[in-house]
DNA sequence: TAAGGTACTTACATGAAAGTTAGTGCCCAA
DNA sequence: TTGGGCACTAACTTTCATGTAAGTACCTTA
């Protein structure tokens, strides 16, 4: 499964990039699935699980620790999700305590490459953009 | 046991560009103004208003279109924000009948070159990851 | 005269997302 | 033996984003 990192951070460069061709007419329209999917990888705690996961496997308690504030029902409704989305996967071993680790599949990594940036953007941004309102 | 993001980097070649310094503990704090402004332009119509206008300035009306479904109320309140968080402007002609244009500024033309390749992703993605659910 | 387009605002309603609290079973360290 | 860490699940509640419906003000076309 070979990710091309040429094509991502070809695309992640402030350069006006162009909608893909069924968007032409510029209608987003209602009832499409990347409607569900968007809502997905754009709730509150989504995308944080994503970008804490693009550093590598990693644990509940790990995940827990760095999306800060997230309760423990979110992060295993998020995690679930994400899951029955197949951008995470959920490895379990049977021992004591119990050891659990999450990481991304391909198509998560894919998608993290294109929310890095995004995060990264709002991260040096947010300072002046929340100190400029009326 | 511990993976640094730093030892990540070096073994897996394609990796996504790096988070920012500060978010290099790996933890995403919680009071952060970043947060705030994560959720206005991962809102559900925000996304898809950032993306309209970046095929250039808009009216009202186009807007409506658009974004397939969105209501007036949701389109004024989307637009609001945005307009505070300095990512989009708004031009009013005192004309009859009145024709306002809404357009990026510069920062909001940057997000939306992030934004513009992650919803291509979702457009392209989104039939495999419904169809693909248990 | 009525209907429709333009760009909104306001009040009220709902529903999904998120928070809260508690409980599970197992083990270990103090 | 009390407490905590681990990885959850379930039930209940609240908050907030979003939806619905209607009103405003002006002008044009039928």
């Amino acid at each position: 499964m070979k990710v091309s990192a040429q094509e991502f951070t070809a695309s992640a460069a402030p350069l006006p990039a162009a909608l893909p061709a069924a968007l032409a007419d510029g209608v987003f329209p209602a009832g499409c699935p990347s409607r569900t999917v968007l809502d997905h990888i754009t709730s509150k705690w989504g995308v944080l699980i994503l970008l804490a996961l693009s550093e590598g496997e990693q644990r509940w308690s790990d995940l827990r620790r760095r999306a800060e504030g997230i309760s423990e029902k979110m992060l295993a409704q998020t995690l679930k999700t994400l899951e029955r989305d197949g951008l995470v996967t959920r490895t379990a071993q049977p021992v004591i305590p119990p050891r659990v680790d999450y990481s991304l599949t391909g198509r998560g990594y894919e998608l993290s490459a294109l929310l890095v940036p995004l995060v990264a953007w709002a991260f040096e941004n947010a300072d002046d953009i929340i100190k400029g309102q009326p």
